[in-house]
DNA sequence: ATAGAATCCTTCGGATTTGAAGCATCCTGC
DNA sequence: GCAGGATGCTTCAAATCCGAAGGATTCTAT
């Protein structure tokens, strides 16, 4: 226990900083976008998003964890998000502890009409000042870090 | 004017999706992890990191954009760190809007202490599940988004 | 069967973030 | 000089997020 720990490498350091203080701009500027064009949250758009791929809806806590967010704000979120008809709450047979968030016809309405807008969005702070040459190793690298967050410890395939 | 969107290829798209949800999961972990060890977020670990590396300090503003938040949350974050006595607001000579935050014997202290915790935290949620390989562009892509982020527009060299 | 633990969601108080409004200081053109 | 605008920071109300506590449902071991 109490080992030296492992510092970051000069390659490491010269990848995380930038990584870090961008990333944290990045994700700033997504949401204020997504603010100012339909008064909506970078994170709401993103739920909105994954429900509009699973019609059957998803339980809250697969949303939380997702996202990263405690579950108190999913529930606080589909909740806002049902005052204003973008989504519904259904309990399925099955266990009954769970609850599913569903999108309903609105809330698929408004993804199409912000899709447009966050794309610009996206390529304005993203993709127009990133080489295309880095785009594979990105994938590469982000779906790893994807997989390892979403995947239940001891259950890697690979 | 009003296009058609520049919708993302197949090889954006790639990049994408895991980027943005992967990218809040980790930054959510990242700030659990200081939360629970020091009680402090990950944006006052970067305003501190940032002071400690600037010993003259900063002006409020500059921090605000560097991280990309309003100039009110500086406002309350130096505040709040100030009352833990580990940053200070300074007038420098010259324009006198400008408040600069400056860190504290105690701040470097913390900043210590922060880093062994901070970087096996960076470890777990990040570089031990992105291959080295990927490294390279990763830091070439996030250098120049960095560059575009923090460069006057109409200054960009080369 | 059933008690106790585990899981899933919600509620609630406190802390943080936002965005608009306000104050002080500096710059510009006259 | 000096009025008017621009810039930098702060204040304030409202929205959001966190984390602990609570309620309901399911699982596990006897």
């Amino acid at each position: 226990m109490n080992q030296e720990p492992r510092w970051l490498d000069s390659s490491e350091m010269r990848a995380w900083h930038p990584l870090v203080v961008s990333g944290m701009h990045m994700f700033a500027a997504l949401d204020r976008d997504l603010r100012d064009a339909f008064d909506i949250t970078l994170l709401d758009h993103g739920i909105l998003l994954m429900l509009s791929d699973t019609p059957a809806g998803l339980a809250m806590g697969h949303l939380a964890e997702q996202f990263g967010v405690e579950a108190s704000v999913i529930t606080y979120r589909i909740s806002r998000m049902q005052d204003s008809g973008l989504v519904t709450r259904r309990r399925r047979d099955g266990d009954r502890r769970h609850v599913h968030a569903q999108i309903t016809r609105a809330g698929k309405k408004l993804c199409d009409r912000m899709g447009p807008v966050h794309v610009e969005s996206v390529r304005r702070h993203f993709f127009d000042h990133v080489p295309r040459k880095d785009l594979p190793a990105l994938a590469d690298a982000y779906d790893r870090l994807y997989r390892s967050q979403h995947t239940p410890p001891g259950e890697e395939t690979q």
